[in-house]
DNA sequence: CTGAAAGCGCTTACAG
DNA sequence: CTGAAAGCGCTTACAG
């Protein structure tokens, strides 16, 4: 028996009392059930209705998912140790895309806050077991995902959907992505077309991580399209996000006129490096950022002519891609068990901003 | 018999029976329950946690709440229309707030996205249920609640933390506030300092909303203990949030030497007249703003001296509010059924910034 | 057209 | 120390 702090509330048995019909009557009223052979008379039906009004009747939720099977509710989980729900994150925006859609399409969701491990990163699997499973289905978001986890996880047959592109070893799973190689391709693409012949990728160089083999993709594309310098040393890897003043000084005296940036830190360190040199894209070279600049502010450059700096480059359609993995996970429930995985690939805009223009004059000779 | 694709999940029993013990006392040993006579060998605790292990076995929180339990989630609700996931929105800090402490206390959140209604008014009934008791207990927020469903939810007996000061007739809430009339009254009285005697109240004119009567309040409590003018033209309604410029000028021209304004869109129209008519605080009048400016940008005055404009008046505890309400709701659902409601209200730090200053010269005589 | 019954997965007295 | 049983409030076949 339990102690619970429920009394007060009517139940559908109550109301059968009232209406003089069964609770199960009482069930299909409420519901507006009509076909499997079942109909109500208009007569019971209004009786039950007015004494459920009279009551104040309310649905238990929990017993009716419970009877039912289903929660309505979707979970979201970020590998991220602190949860984006700052603003100016960069996940903020997936988050409030899933949100919306979330609401288009009437589920709740689930934040799945509680299960930050003991080094502050968050797991799914806590006393070996998998809270996910509260939700009827998950969208897992964040850069630093634990493979561990995921490949357990898509080894279940819990549904889920990854925002961005992760592959496991024998396992098909449903992510939405963004179009990293094709954008990327894209604006260094455009680079070649303002003359640039040396272009430098400059990456964290995690060479099993889905977003970074896309974009280093993308760029040979467009090297080998555009017949760029194919010199090794323009791969550079800077697995910290910092690259010393020093190795930027040689690059831009090996002839080197553009960059092409794979994350924020390094954009910034490199605009930094403009700011204490007296330097200023486009005139003295030309960057492309590969993912969006945060809204936090910028570096200020030597002056930014008449308007505002605006970084060239890519922006990734991350309300989009919050609202995409949520259908997604939508179709996953609603349709079998047994339905493939299924991959969403969102084009990218590709931004000519105001860091992006022709080839320096060159102070050295260079062809 | 659902239909559901349910067959997968591990229930107590198929840990009951590869422990081989009764599904109760699985139960019990994933509740940790010792006391009531009721204790579990070592040997079986250790079967049982392994085979729940082995099957990756999570609660259903339907079941369990239905059941009388626990779910470790807890919902946050807000009546705004819009979901506050946009980072830049007023109720976001709150939400940060309570992420945290949901974070620190072990629980997961539960957004309740699904309720909007037609009107795109957030409900917490529909279809003649309460949502809410999905979770355990519910932190509420939002400027325009809505007193019939607010009324509704406090007859019931499900625990909830309202994030501001609410009072329903007839019932004890539970709250954490802000100290609006405190607040109002140091800012009031830091106007009255510099010599200020006719200040105008620019309000919303809500008459039965906590928020403004507590401003109210603590504007006639700095007026009364500063022998400030009483005209009562100097309580402005402005239920639109818009005044027209031929009433400030009016204001003005009676001798109003400074404005405290109720909202933010209060806040903007009065710069916004500043600029259009070539006025400046504090050189023409001061400002106090009684909640934080949101952090879009402000109109830009016409000289801004040496530095940033920064708006006079309160700033709202926003983000210890959110952890406040979930501290509360934490010990509500800990503690006794019956355990009284209890109310907390914060201190608001109030800023000296730009936009106030010493009483302008009167361009009329004026005492 | 409506009722009796089973069952969703749990928690909690209550017997052993 | 552990099991059998009741019950939380619903939905849904299945009989009438």
């Amino acid at each position: 028996v339990p102690t619970g702090r429920a009394p007060t509330r009517h139940r559908q048995s109550d109301i059968a009392l009232a209406a003089g019909v069964s609770q199960a009557t009482v069930s299909m009223v409420l519901n507006g059930r009509t076909g499997k052979g079942a109909t109500i008379s208009a007569d019971t039906r209004d009786r039950v209705l007015r004494a459920a009004a009279d009551l104040g009747y309310v649905a238990n939720p929990a017993a009716r998912s419970l009877a039912g099977g289903r929660n309505n509710l979707l979970g979201v989980f970020t590998f991220e140790s602190v949860f984006p729900a700052e603003s100016a994150d960069f996940y903020h925006p997936f988050l409030v895309g899933v949100e919306r859609e979330a609401e288009a399409q009437g589920y709740d969701l689930v934040l799945f806050t509680s299960s930050a491990g003991t080094d502050g990163r968050r797991r799914i699997y806590r006393d070996n077991a998998n809270r996910l499973r509260m939700s009827d289905g998950c969208v897992l978001l964040g850069y630093e995902e634990d493979r561990a986890e995921l490949d357990r996880l898509a080894a279940e047959d819990f549904p889920f959907v990854f925002i961005g592109r992760r592959e496991v070893p024998g396992q098909e799973i449903t992510y939405v992505a963004a179009d990293y190689a094709g954008a990327t391709c894209e604006a260094v693409s455009g680079l070649a077309e303002l003359g640039h012949r040396r272009v430098a990728y400059l990456g964290r160089g995690h060479p099993d991580h889905e977003p970074t083999v896309d974009r280093e993709a993308g760029f040979e594309r467009a090297r080998v399209r555009h017949g760029l310098d194919p010199d090794p040393r323009l791969r550079v890897a800077m697995p910290s996000g910092e690259l010393p003043a020093a190795a930027l000084e040689e690059l831009l005296a090996s002839g080197v006129t553009a960059f092409a940036t794979e994350d924020d830190a390094i954009l910034r360190g490199l605009l930094d490096f403009a700011v204490a040199t007296g330097r200023q894209p486009p005139d003295d070279f030309s960057v492309v950022a590969l993912v969006d600049p945060t809204p936090q502010p910028l570096p200020v450059l030597r002056q930014q002519g008449s308007g505002q700096l605006e970084v060239s480059g890519l922006r990734v359609p991350r309300l989009e891609m919050g609202a995409a993995a949520v259908r997604l996970l939508d179709e996953l429930l609603r349709g079998p068990v047994d339905a493939p995985a299924r991959q969403v690939v969102l084009s990218c805009r590709v931004v000519a901003g105001t860091t992006t223009g022709p080839v320096p004059q060159p102070s050295k000779g260079h062809s």
